[in-house]
DNA sequence: ACCTGAACACCGTTCAAGT
DNA sequence: ACCTGAACACCGTTCAAGT
């Protein structure tokens, strides 16, 4: 075989199928992905430098989708909701992803894009400057934490009725799937989040998100 | 060698020598634990069924210092406030730790022995019952989102002065040292998050944490 | 430039062998 | 029970060799 007058592989293709990889049952690997692809691992890495780089291409991949269904206007809340849902969401086909980008430094350009634009919205609302970066590291916190609630196992925690009475009440008194479970707590969060940020501005935190 | 008759390993002291090596610069290996307590990698085997179990008795171990100092008196706010700030401050010393244990499933007892106190002083703080796992979920995410940020490099975001004005701004108005800027950030969102679910309490978000 | 096969260092885990 | 040395399967990465 050796060199076809016609490349075989690309940076895409190769982000895809590594997308498929990552919640699969055997994760990413890069010989697992070479198979899937149907080349040898070397081949790989002459589109990918190495395996951070590819984790790299995948945020870029995902920030950019995210990114795109944006509304720019609206009230800060409107925009924040939206934006912290999208986030989230862009995680909830791959559950393992969030765990295998935390690993890892942002180097993904289309994020810093993201951020840039979510300082904006947070000066335009009227938040001082010392509390720009402190509000955005905290949204980025929750909706991180929270996309993590989504590949959490059905049962997080084996509470016993007599010695966790509380917990089993609560736990009790929640959807008992995991996914309806994350997102009835993250809409919860959310709300509470974007009512104590009003709070701080000053703002009647009545309104809808 | 062989069996000495007195045992020159236990599974407190693999604890603590996996504990140092998390945040070292090899990371926490199999191999490498063998080497720092000057045995073989099979002996380690023979105190602790795999990787993922000694996991989980760093998890135990983080969260039994954890919960020692809790102070279970007192209004709803302070004792989730401490809880928080204690939840996170457990991982500072090991800035890598909580990567590791995102990683895996919790199974440590001891954590459900503070998820079952933390519950408890939800429902009696007056929350109704559907609203105390997610209330638990939502600071549970957020403390570890939090601790996450212990572990970011100086320079999370490369933010270039023209393209990211805003969040060139935002950045500059924050401390430039990882833990203070994080420190920050966490005081700032754990305000806003008790100050919000105050507001659904239906009391005045007034109160200092 | 773009692909292959072979190789290397490293990791988690197991197992027979010793006392 | 408790330790060792050797072995296995697997992973990330490199490199000479081919077109």
């Amino acid at each position: 075989m050796a060199r076809p007058k016609t490349p075989r592989l690309n940076r895409a293709m190769i982000v895809d199928a590594a997308l498929e990889l990552v919640s699969s049952s055997k994760g990413l690997t890069m010989p697992g992905l070479a198979d899937k692809l149907g080349v040898s691992v070397s081949s790989v890495y002459h589109h990918v430098r190495n395996r951070t780089e590819l984790v790299e291409l995948i945020r870029g991949r995902i920030a950019g989708r995210e990114f795109g269904d944006l509304d720019r206007n609206g009230p800060w809340r409107t925009v924040l909701a939206t934006w912290l849902r999208e986030y989230r969401s862009a995680f909830s086909p791959y559950p393992d992803l969030v765990r295998l980008l935390i690993g890892q430094t942002i180097s993904a350009p289309e994020v810093l894009e993201q951020y840039e634009y979510i300082a904006g919205v947070i000066i335009a609302a009227g938040f001082p400057r010392e509390e720009a970066l402190p509000v955005i590291m905290v949204l980025d916190s929750f909706a991180l934490g929270s996309a993590l609630d989504l590949s959490a196992p059905d049962e997080i925690w084996a509470a016993n009725p007599t010695e966790h009475a509380h917990l089993t009440t609560a736990i009790a008194a929640a959807p008992a799937e995991v996914v309806a479970r994350a997102d009835a707590a993250f809409e919860y969060g959310l709300r509470c989040l974007l009512d104590g940020l009003a709070f701080r501005l000053g703002e009647t935190p009545t309104a809808t998100t």
